[in-house]
DNA sequence: TATGCACCCTGTAGCAACTACAGGGTCAAG
DNA sequence: CTTGACCCTGTAGTTGCTACAGGGTGCATA
């Protein structure tokens, strides 16, 4: 492939992303088409690589695809006020805490589940028990 | 329906579970098929129930499916040691941890993103930024 | 020059674990 | 005898990919 330019396999390598993956993001919008060479092949340029770049610390995070759409069409405004930009990482931020609080009561449940085991048989098994109740 | 027996309707509001899930786990073999009335109803009885609680508790504990079906196969085998038992939970328990620890540091990446905003605009703005680096 | 191999293309189906219809049947009350 | 709440089956949608199948491209090597 040119210099200038990357095969959907270099980008997928330098992004860490699958190239199955990089496609899919291509069909919802997440990223634009690149032009063609002759052949057909995508070949993608540095703003490319931006993008997906990105798009793929933000998914790191855990933002939604909606998530990320909504930010990278903030980003591209320039010059309107950062606001919604906070607002949206404010709001995965509630969910992350909402997530951990859970995942905490969770875990202090099931500690307590093991913690009751005997090692016994399944007919005194204190975790089928716990499950089961009346 | 019958005084002895739940329709699926009863069942769902009984064990919180919305009616087309309760036909899902029925398909995918998680619950027995139960009896019919004379009009195809579904005509549940305590033996559901306590099957249909043992699964949404194992589910709100984050067991997958796969490990709820193991752990309902096991609870039928009594005389066997809870072995196997206490191996699914304790996996679950290493799950959740991972998925803990992995909240966390996510947590802490997201707050110190939001901390940097100096709400300006988009052009200034440090999350965006944060996100987009060459 | 042939041919092998890695890579690319499109399109579709599958994963978990549900959820949401569409298009019908059943049943008790008024 | 009709209304409305409930039930039935079957299929498609959700999120965010992932995995083919069945082909084309492009470069190096025998």
């Amino acid at each position: 492939m040119a210099t200038d330019s990357l095969s959907i396999g270099d980008l997928a390598r330098t992004t860490d992303t699958k190239v199955e993956t990089i496609r899919y993001y291509e069909r919802t919008g997440l990223l634009p088409p690149p032009p063609r060479t002759s052949g057909n092949y995508r070949a993608y340029g540095g703003e490319h690589l931006a993008r997906l770049s990105f798009v793929r610390r933000a998914r790191d995070l855990g933002f939604s695809i909606e998530q990320v759409r909504a930010l990278l069409g903030l980003a591209d405004q320039q010059h309107l006020s950062c606001e919604a930009v906070d607002t949206i990482a404010r709001e995965r931020l509630a969910e992350v805490d909402r997530k951990l609080a859970d995942l905490a009561a969770l875990r202090r449940e099931l500690a307590s589940l093991i913690g009751q085991c005997r090692h016994g048989t399944i007919a005194e098994c204190r975790i089928i028990e716990a499950l089961a109740p009346g």
